[in-house]
This record gives C-alpha cells, structure tokens and sequence, in this order.
DNA sequence: CAGCAGATTGACT
DNA sequence: GTCAATCTGCTGC
C-alpha cells in the first residue's frame, strides 16, 4: 500500500474552486471501512459555485437541511441522493459560510479492484466500473450515510492524498460544460467540468 | 452505435 | 405534482 501527502486543511479551504477543481485531477482518493479498502486516482472532476452558480444546489445560498453540508468549511464530504437511486460524492471547499463544492465524477483504479467489482456486480473491470459519479461511489461503497466526513483524516473511512509523483510533468486537462445541468440557464455553458486528457477511465456522458 | 424509458426518493429557484 | 449534478437495459439501426 502506497501513502502520499495527505491533503489538509490549507488546500480545502481556499475560495478558488475551479482552480482546486483541477488540481485535485491525479490525487488519489480512498475509503477503508467494512474491513475493505480501495483507492483510485481522480481523473474528472465538476466545480460547483454557490451562490452565483445557478446548478449549485447552494444557488443563491439556498440553505436546506440538504445543503447545509456545504456551507460548513472546506474538507468534508458532501454525499446526496441523486434520481432517488445514485449517492453523488463532493468535496466541500472553502471556509464556513461559502457554499463551494467539487463533484468527483469518475476515477482510475488502483487498490480493491475485486471489492469494486463486487459491489458493482461486475467480473471483470472496465472503464464504466469508476466513471460516472453514481459509479463510482457504487465501486467504492459510498453512500448518504458518508456526508459531512471529515477528509483529512488518513485514518478513513474516507480520504484524499497526493501522490507526489509526476510532479514536474503537469497533467493535461481537457475543461468542457458540465453535465446534467442543461436547467442551470446560462451557468449551463461555463467550462467547469475537468478531465484529464487521453484517459480511458473519464465518464462516457456528454 | 443511438435513442429511449424505467428506476426511486428528496427537495421544491 | 414535478424535477433532479444518473445509470442500465432494451430496441432498432
């Protein structure tokens, strides 16, 4: 088992969401709990700006018992119910009262490939294992009872390190519209999804 | 491959 | 009642 850098709270809770919405592209996020670990590098990643950004949840700082999460400072988790059936995994960003949050949309595996796969149904692994935000929180056994973790803490059940490698060769990202998000009206076009480019392991969705 | 419908629950701009 | 930061399985090219 490999240990980077454990993101801590000075990289959380900066306001620049976007920016951290591309630097966490290459991090490795990993749960451990039930006795199961897995990790897996981020490949894609959304940045969710309330109050101004009309397909935040947190759109003009709209607070529901839902939304709440969000508002707390920077370096928790922030885990909804998505069309009644998928658990979307965030990470809520800077300090208490700014409503910033990042959807991680799709990994690269590293670690548990068999309990992913268990937990997808699947034998063997493919791309659509971890893309897709419903995906992969399947694969890595996150659920609503996940929200509002604390994700600097290595000892799980949920967190996020860097792994320090690589570092003098930037990572090539591909910024594009978000998706699901055509009712955000003009908020809809602002290039805020990040994908690492040439990677088989992004979500397929428009 | 594209296109479409069903699943299923919480929040309500 | 309607819609949602989605995925899957089915149909038909």
């Amino acid at each position: 088992m490999i240990f980077g850098r454990q993101l801590d709270t000075d990289f959380f809770r900066r306001n620049d969401v976007t920016n951290m919405a591309r630097e966490l592209l290459g991090t490795v996020l990993r749960t451990s709990f039930d006795g199961s670990h897995t990790s897996g590098i981020i490949v894609e990643t959304e940045a969710y700006r309330a109050p101004e950004d009309k397909a935040s949840h947190a759109y003009n700082n709209r607070r529901t018992k839902r939304t709440e999460t969000m508002f707390r400072d920077g370096g928790i988790s922030y885990v909804y119910l998505c069309y009644g059936i998928h658990h979307l995994f965030n990470i809520v960003t800077a300090t208490e009262n700014v409503a910033h949050a990042i959807l991680i949309r799709a990994i690269q595996p590293i670690e548990g490939e068999d309990v992913m796969l268990a937990r997808r149904g699947m034998a063997r692994l493919l791309p659509r294992t971890t893309a897709g935000p419903g995906s992969l929180t399947k694969a890595l056994g996150i659920n609503t009872n996940h929200n509002g973790l604390d994700l600097t803490d290595n000892q799980g059940p949920i967190w996020i390190e860097d792994p320090g490698i690589d570092k003098d060769q930037p990572i090539d990202i591909i910024a594009s519209p978000r998706v699901g998000v055509d009712y955000a009206e003009e908020c809809a076009a602002w290039p805020w999804r990040f994908r690492i480019r040439g990677s088989k392991w992004t979500s397929p969705a428009k």
